[in-house]
DNA sequence: GAATTTATATAACGATCGATGCAGAAATCT
DNA sequence: AGATTTCTGCATCGATCGTTATATAAATTC
């Protein structure tokens, strides 16, 4: 096996580079998430990443690249926010609660700061714009999120948690369907309390559908 | 006052412009919504278009300026679809489930043929990619939108189809939610009988949360 | 008919697009 | 040390961006 300790930093032959590739890399992934793909150019990613068009070729290869790899940068540093309460709740009911919470509060900035509302994933339109490659990147991207409920509620029918007749694509869906529309009003501004709300009475949906409203109508206060 | 019977066709003096202007506005709403802004060139446009730069000018002043009169032609010709029978709608319950419905069936392009699934207002993009006054625009488009649906719950309110504690903010961000949700798995390719299973099981919320179960709990087939 | 007005076709404008060639600078390797 | 390798700054590449000047064509008005 290759030595595993500290892959990064074999300290290579030539000069070494001038810049903190990884801030860089933020950078343009702040670019990329508030503005899009087409309308980010190169010029305003040299600015904000303070290195000449060069180096950026150098270190990321080409534009599209850089996109692929800000979407990884992305994914690295905020799908935690979203998904490790999901990952560690007991039930079905409770992931998914968490998960439309913490997106509220992740897609507005509200526990670390945010270059702007919304998912950079959900949000990304580069596949429209006539990138087919970045647009497979971004849909498998998407894939991967619905197939994380999905595993997680068919888990919930074996568990016994919830019913086998269950329509577990159609939960999912409306699931999905909740947290993408939640990017679209975080990125006009509405704020992480609204999105809560909203998250509240998606909710009503699971507790009506199982047919065991396991708390009260809340209030939302 | 003006002659109000035909505005279109005084038959100005020079020479007539060679073009359908309403079907090449047609073609650039096409793409517009497809590609969006940044993405969409004026070759791109001439080309759909069949027209020369210079008409396209002439006609309609600027890219920005298209852009404007496309949000218009589409708005014009697609919002009826979604609210026709929401206006109509007896009760804001069916109103909502009518918006709802129609949604699924509009966005995938099931009763009238679409360029791409997806809302072109809720989409766009085009606020963050650097043109404010065209973001203007497309953001008041939303307000109305939303407007139109909190309008309609205050109506029952006042008609005593809905409790009057209900938070109708928060139920009319939650509707909002939902069928923007819709519009980005539109994009995705998702078809209208997943999306119509979506908004049943978001109408559950609504029972749920006015504490009538007016119907049993559908079967979502 | 001639004069006027508007639209089209061709060509091109300056600016910016994504991407590089090149020379010098800064590191490692022998 | 010298040779090699890699990165940086400057300049620039051809292509395309949104937009327009110019000349010609097709209509109306007089």
């Amino acid at each position: 096996m290759t030595p595993s300790r500290s892959e990064e930093k074999p300290r290579g032959r030539g000069r070494p580079r001038a810049f903190d590739r990884e801030a860089a890399l933020a950078e343009a992934t702040r670019l990329f998430w508030t503005k899009g793909y087409e309308a980010t150019s190169i010029a305003d990613l040299t600015e904000a990443m303070k290195i000449g068009s060069p180096s950026l070729y150098a270190a990321f290869g080409s534009k599209e690249a850089l996109y692929a790899e800000a979407l990884d940068y992305y994914r690295r540093h905020y799908d935690a926010l979203v998904w490790t309460n999901f990952t560690s709740a007991d039930t079905a009911r409770e992931a998914v609660r968490a998960l439309l919470m913490d997106s509220a509060a992740a897609l507005t900035g509200a526990v670390v700061e945010v270059p702007c509302g919304g998912c950079m994933v959900t949000l990304s339109t580069v596949g429209s714009e006539g990138h087919a490659e970045l647009g497979e990147l971004v849909h498998s991207a998407r894939s991967a999120s619905i197939g994380r409920v999905k595993v997680r509620l068919e888990r919930a029918v074996a568990e016994g948690e919830i019913p086998g007749t269950t329509d577990i694509h159609a939960l999912t869906r409306y699931i999905q369907t909740v947290q993408n529309g939640m990017s679209l009003l975080a990125r006009d501004g509405v704020s992480c309390g609204e999105l809560r709300k909203v998250a509240e009475v998606a909710m009503l949906s699971w507790d009506a559908y199982m047919g065991s409203p396991a708390e009260p109508v809340p209030e939302l206060t």
